[in-house]
DNA sequence: CTGAAAGCGCTTACAG
DNA sequence: CTGAAAGCGCTTACAG
């Protein structure tokens, strides 16, 4: 009674349902039961149609199954890049998460829809929930995101009053510990921020309460105080050159809007022979393993990557199962992490 | 004329071919025609056909049409780990070239199948084809993979007569390289090799080069002149720590298994005030961001990681269309470039 | 607890 | 060039 080497070999059309109910002398719909709701079959029959899945190595069609029940157990997910440490953790984050929950993820690294908007770049199918981080404004991308009318849940942008839910990180308090904690041992009219692209949700909100904390203590913030450039070491470099031949470069402490530009900052520095973080004090953004390599180490405000890829996939996940749900926006903390680079 | 303002809001269920016929007076199969097959349709019936969709907002079913063609134009990729630039590119070589076919990628960032076997990580479905990334020896995944009954292409390890497609990178013609160069200007019993873990496919690789290389220079490779860790910057300081205590750091040209091994060495040399690369020389292994942070910049030996990963979509959408192919080994070449930290 | 049968939304010979 | 109809492989009321 054994089984054929290789039953689905032997055949030219794989293993179907039906094969296994012919095995196990039972209807197509016990072996659907067996599969979907155990409890609704005796448990002898069970068995026996157990054995004949093991058999034959039947594995049901998922076509076939996502006609019926239109969910896939996939869940898409898109990203305008996926370089660098923040979108690796965050996809390894819900990535984990997904599988937890019994999900796939389906990628996409260049979101962008650049321009001409023909790149039709979330062409998704068969997800049953779409994760779309929007970091500058695109309402062109956000629009076919919601044609898809799958759940939706955009992440890194806040649309007010909108249907859907998304997970957005909060600047503000790991801002605001960081200005405060730069404060402390440098006057306000020597602080400076230095973020990447001005249209950039993230680094609008860094300097929005740059410049509050600022204000609250009676400084306005100048010109010159708040650069805006892009998320590069390059960037960093340029701007610490040109502060340093302007001679202002000493006695500045600066946040910046992420951890290479701090790194291209603070090559800069010790280049000119100014030491960090005695001559100039510096934090960064992300707490990126680079800013943990740093000598001196990096100070730098920690971004939850990896829990707002898993957020993501768990709103997702509650709105297939409950498509009433009300929108949720989650907003998750960030910190601020002290090392050497401003002590 | 004009459509409902939302034809499908209207509607309990999704708009489905049946509609698209009727609007335009046609049939179903004239429909699916027009979308997959327009040479086939007069094109007034096309046109028609073509607005009735555009009205009514109608997109495929794919389940359905899975269904029927039994392709999802979805490929899975598994990765042991998506941490670091390595994967990310890769990741992202892939995702391009698989949008360049019309595909996506169903990613599972932690194809590790630990040890237990039962985490059956690749429980993909739907998918056309599974490029798989092994690194270290794991017989239980390949098999799992195998399994699958789909095209299978893996990556990073050679199964020699294997029946599916492969792509490796060749670490010999770097490796090769870079040995050749650190042994102009240091004698071959100061070359050292500091790799990842031993069981790693690329550090077995990479250490066989180097000892070849030394053995045509007639130098016998000692047992200390080859160490494993693991692809980490502490591995790399507590080596570089090690040998300065014994006194044998200052002199040595150290080919690393990746470029955080080599920054953690360049720290402690900086440290213990020797010179890189006038007391140590270092290559680094990837050719990643962070070897041209450095300073000196890091001398690399490339990985061509973006084109790992679009030459595994190729290979399998090649095989999805032709499953008689005849299974490929692909071999992409590594180069070293040179920088400051072994001039 | 189990089965017969309808139906999900497509594609594709087969006829005309 | 077009349509009627079968069929892909499941799930799920509905009966019994």
């Amino acid at each position: 009674m054994a089984a054929p080497a290789s039953a689905e070999a032997a055949r030219s059309r794989p293993v179907s349902i039906e094969d296994v109910a012919g095995r196990a002398g039972v209807s197509t719909a016990t072996v659907s039961r067996v599969l979907n709701n155990p409890e609704l079959v005796a448990p002898a029959t069970a068995e026996r149609v157990q054995r004949a899945i093991a058999e034959l190595e039947y594995r049901p069609n998922l076509f076939a199954k996502g006609l019926m029940t239109r969910k896939s157990h996939v869940l898409g997910i898109a990203l305008p890049d996926i370089y660098g440490e923040f979108y690796s953790e965050l996809l390894r984050g819900a990535d984990s998460e997904a599988r937890r929950l019994g999900y796939h993820l389906l990628v996409s690294s260049e979101a962008r829809l650049n321009g001409k908007g023909a790149s039709s770049s979330l062409a998704f199918g068969l997800v049953d929930g779409l994760a779309l981080m929007i970091t500058e404004p695109n309402d062109a991308l956000l629009k076919e995101a919601i044609r898809l009318d799958v759940p939706l849940v955009v992440l890194d942008s806040e649309v007010k009053g909108a249907k859907f839910d998304s997970v957005v990180v909060d600047n503000d308090v790991g801002t605001r510990e960081a200005v405060e904690h730069l404060l402390q041992g440098t006057p306000a009219a020597r602080c400076c921020f230095v973020g990447g692209p001005k249209e950039n949700f993230d680094t609008q909100a860094r300097v929005r309460t740059f410049t509050q904390v600022l204000k609250a203590r009676g400084h306005d913030v100048k010109a010159d105080q708040a650069s805006f450039g892009e998320y590069s070491t390059e960037w960093g470099e340029k701007w610490a050159l040109e502060r340093h031949k302007a001679g202002k470069l000493k006695g500045s402490a600066v946040l910046c809007g992420n951890d290479e530009i701090a790194y291209g900052i603070m090559l800069v520095a010790q280049d000119s022979g100014l030491s960090v973080p005695k001559d100039v004090r510096l934090v960064g953004f992300d707490d990126s393993r680079l800013g943990r390599l740093m000598r001196p180490r990096l100070s730098s405000v920690r971004m939850p990557a990896a829990e707002v890829g898993a957020a993501a996939v768990q709103a997702l996940v509650m709105r297939v199962s409950d498509s009433a749900r009300a929108p949720r926006q989650l907003r998750l903390a960030t910190n601020l992490i002290v090392r050497e680079s401003s002590k």
